[in-house]
DNA sequence: GCAAAAGTGTTTATGTTACACCCATGT
DNA sequence: ACATGGGTGTAACATAAACACTTTTGC
């Protein structure tokens, strides 16, 4: 059953605004476009779509390219498609953002993608297209979701410290928290599991906590509603 | 700076899933296709995006093509792009949703929306393309949204009763509240404004209020969180 | 005067905030 | 032994939940 009118059709892209945590501010990784338009200039990684991929499959096969980055926490954002916001014509790209562990390094080494490189987002280079826009979308998705979602596990270790996880929450509200409260309120949730391993180092080793997905999502099925 | 290499390119769409109020239940407005696929079929009112128009833009000329609505609430609702998704070739589908006051009537007659009706979202006919899909997805989302966003104001006429906005609460959160609580809380925050106007009828008349959304912005340029 | 919806406060329970000291380790 | 980050409880305060009767109108 083919389609009857053909209508004009735009590109379709995907874009991706990948975040990371270094245990100190919040971090986006750009990559150094290798390609006209804005070539040299930094942008998302991203790029077109295939014919036979879903919206996902291509945001994840864009970033493995792109960046060497696989398995990572992935969700769609929003959907740009002013017409002019590429130079070469009308181009609607779908925006992922991405949330990714301290031990998954990225690489780089592709053609569009010359280089990838952590910036800190509160102190951005000028970015191509309108990916400014795209990345703060995606920074404000971040902050009102991280408060009520369990997505910030996505951005420390498999095992990590109440510590660095307020640190975490920290960065990314942007305000400090009390550590007693925070603690308190997390542990009351069942969902943070102490392990047996502790950090070592210069000072009193901290317990290592994993979070458990199984049971966080058997407390949503009973009606439970995380906050903070 | 025409592109270099033209990659294949997905057709693409709008759709919208329209939600009203009667005063009693939520319904969501379908057209009734009347070209294939799908030809006979209920489902969302949408359809091609112009090579000049933004998404917004297309949603909004749809709505008015197909079921005469001008002047709605209308929000990015989230992009559908499965291969699979349309029979006639992969289509991808930018979903809005909507919300129009009861005095806003819906009409018909466009040639591929040959009927536009209401339908509760309760009970609902089966439907084209994954346009469930969409619909489960809006109705998701205007039940979290409706806790912390004023929108259910833009399901009501501009002037309205508390207990009008309690009813319409209750039907899209399917759970009963407190008429107390919910009154003392709504008028806590001061954007609910009343209004010298009255309902008449059988009984006691009731006070129309109306949402002021001047006041609603200051309160949240204070850093005012509204919530239920 | 009766049926039906509008309107109105107080008490209790729950959750949130503020706050300071001792502990374990490496150097 | 000292510097550094890890770990812990309680009291004050604020918010949410439960709850029942009086008022006003049309018929």
């Amino acid at each position: 059953m083919p389609f009857t009118y053909e209508y004009p059709r735009p590109a379709l892209t995907v874009d991706c605004v990948v975040f990371g945590f270094d245990g100190d501010g919040l971090m986006v990784l750009l990559i150094r476009r290798g390609l006209e338009p804005f070539m040299g200039s930094w942008a998302l990684p991203g790029g077109f779509v295939d014919m036979e991929e879903n919206l996902d499959e291509a945001a994840r096969r864009e970033l493995l390219e792109e960046t060497h980055l696989k398995e990572v926490f992935l969700e769609q954002l929003f959907t740009f498609g002013n017409p002019g916001r590429d130079p070469r014509g009308r181009v609607v790209s779908v925006a992922y953002y991405a949330l990714v562990r301290p031990d998954q390094n990225p690489a780089t080494g592709d053609s569009d993608a010359a280089e990838a490189a952590w910036h800190p987002v509160n102190h951005l280079p000028p970015l191509a297209f309108d990916h400014a826009d795209i990345l703060r979308m995606g920074l404000e998705r971040l902050r009102g979701k991280i408060r009520y979602q369990p997505i910030g596990f996505e951005l420390l270790p498999k095992h990590f410290t109440l510590t660095q996880l307020q640190e975490l929450y920290e960065a990314i509200l942007g305000r400090g928290i009390d550590k007693r409260n925070f603690r308190k309120k997390l542990l009351a949730y069942d969902f943070l599991v102490p392990t047996d391993e502790f950090t070592t180092g210069a000072h009193r080793p901290a317990r290592l906590h994993r979070f458990d997905r199984r049971r966080y999502d058997s407390l949503v099925r009973k009606g439970f509603h995380f906050e903070l």
